[in-house]
DNA sequence: TCATTGTGGAAAACCGGTTTACCTTCCCCC
DNA sequence: GGGGGAAGGTAAACCGGTTTTCCACAATGA
């Protein structure tokens, strides 16, 4: 491999010149030896060793991502969105990237500290990190960007949507476009994101002046088969009567539209669904789905771009930042307009 | 940070006693030093630095993970289940992996060599690579492991499924089944594994003594909408009185299947449909899709293997190892059982 | 003319590990 | 009593960069 060494001895200079005219660095060096080192870097293909470089500069580099699990997680979309986002906004700055997944962390406690090793400068925690991870991850000091965390965290710059506010915005949508009896699909009643979305949901039902039903809220898990399930049971109870959809997750309604439309249901003059995310395959699905746009790709730029700040400036408060999500209307949601009236 | 010094100075030993003992060289350590630096290593949380070790021992202790597209490849769970295949098996022997993706490649020409500053000690290409890439590749000297990249790279591993063989076997299953009038639906008519799967495709329909038809195969690209596009147009076409799809890959299948039953056929009553890759989605669909399997996991555990063992032995000839499929059978696929009869 | 300042460049220290070479002890055996 | 190992440990070189410090020389100013 040639080294910088190679490269000072081969135009009789030094290292440091070399160093020097590599980084661009403002000390002088005089036109001629600049040129002369350009051109024998180029002719002899050197690229400086980073792991060299970031010995010395204590600097790595490398940015890190953490996933929950990556063998189900990746195949998201949601979450493949996200790591595209930080992947590309940090090959930007010159930063690499390097997955770490709770898999892996999880069976071999030796690797448990892996991240801490100095091989990345920060680290971006896509999924919700158990409190463990969380631990190890101050311990280690490292700038740390969780995405989606919600508000119990503070010593971590986070970054997450409005969930209640989403919730009251998807429903009052609906709600505008002439829905009186809504359903609610649960993506985990333990998990804050999908108990915020509820309350916004309920909010909005009642600044509508529409009493909620129990009956209206489904539990479960955040998989596409649950989606679908709900849907299959809710139609089978036509005492339900529901004429929307709110569904926390893209994912629960996209499982929602299949199983609406195998009971024959259509989608949206039966039945109008709605998600939150913006999800790739909602814009792909039959129909397409509405819902609140989360712009995942965009957040994962957004959380790169916390990230390398906190990294230049470790001192810095962590920050939260509300991202802010936007209705895309697409297929599946349908106006009632015999029911339509104006609301406060 | 602590340091390998400031365990030596705890411990009134040098660093070299340390190292020894952190590497469990077998070169002889009393038993009292041995647990005198282990336990100072545990009371100060010491861990040895990613970047001093790779630069001392000329290994990153990573591998790097090439993608054509971060953005729209890894949402698909295609490659995302090959990557968490990868992650995990490199992640059981220390080693950690870094993204790189050809978006930014292609945007910023200081980045090509990127994954050549000896950052990372080898790389898996899933996806195929254009020729300037793998030019660089070379260059850079580091082990090489292309995953599907057929039989045309010979300075490279590869790790590759028979596509000949998968086709034939995909269409001698649906004609064991009673099927003669078979289509098939290209995922990209240029390119080798579509290619290969179309020859093994009209090999089995030779054998079997039917007659292909040139109306029975369709060309495009490898998107579910693709799928979903032909699917409409074959069945619009009453001529062609098709009972099953052969498509040449899982994604076209699941894109085939949603268009087929928008347009009201039942799968596999009245048609039905074989894909080939064992995406994850395909267990999901409804139907369920009967498939070969390539077990991408596996698949990409292989990888690091095969990667892991080039980087170890940098000298070893490029192998090629044929992977196996394993046909998958679930709902897609009926058999008609007038048409049955023994074939050779 | 002599101190002052600026310019261009090199030597050497440093980052935090690994590894090679070497040095004591101590024991054993002839 | 001395040679030969083996056991246990250390100093120093090295990996390939960056950065601090220092130096030689020319130009400038009083």
């Amino acid at each position: 491999m040639t080294t910088i060494s190679d490269i000072a001895k081969a135009c009789g200079t030094s290292k440091t010149t070399v160093s020097l005219v590599m980084n661009g660095n403002d000390r002088k060096i005089s036109r001629e030896m600049r040129e002369r080192v350009l051109e024998t870097v180029k002719r002899m293909d050197y690229q400086p060793s980073a792991l060299a470089r970031g010995l010395s500069m204590q600097r790595a580099g490398a940015i890190g991502i953490w996933t929950p699990e990556v063998p189900h997680i990746l195949g998201l979309q949601y979450y493949a969105s996200i790591i595209a986002g930080i992947v590309d906004e940090a090959a930007q700055f010159g930063l690499t990237v390097t997955l770490f997944s709770a898999t892996v962390w999880k069976r071999n406690d030796s690797s448990r500290l892996i991240f801490s090793d100095g091989r990345c400068d920060g680290l971006i925690m896509v999924g919700i990190p158990d409190f463990d991870v969380l631990d190890a991850v101050a311990k280690s000091k490292l700038p740390c960007v969780v995405l989606h965390g919600g508000r119990a965290l503070n010593n971590v710059h986070t970054i997450d949507i409005d969930n209640i506010k989403a919730g009251y915005d998807a429903t009052r949508y609906l709600v505008e476009r002439g829905h009186r009896r809504i359903g609610f699909l649960h993506a985990d009643e333990t998990r804050a994101f999908s108990i915020d979305r509820f309350e916004g949901y309920r909010n909005a039902l009642s600044d509508c002046g529409i009493d909620f039903d129990p009956a209206w809220s489904f539990v479960g898990n955040n998989a596409s088969e649950m989606g679908y399930e709900h849907a299959t049971n809710i139609v089978s109870d036509p005492s339900l009567a529901l004429t929307a959809l709110f569904c926390a997750t893209d994912l629960l309604a996209l499982g929602a539209i299949q199983g609406l439309r195998d009971a024959g249901v259509r989608v949206p003059a039966d039945m109008s669904v709605i998600g939150i995310d913006g999800m790739l395959d909602g814009a792909r699905s039959f129909p397409k789905l509405t819902t609140l746009d989360q712009s995942l790709e965009m957040l994962g730029v957004e959380a790169a771009r916390t990230l390398m700040g906190a990294i230049e400036n470790p001192d810095s408060e962590a920050g939260h930042t509300v991202w802010q999500v936007h209705l895309v209307e697409r297929e599946s949601v349908c106006v009632r307009t015999n029911e339509l009236v104006g609301f406060p």
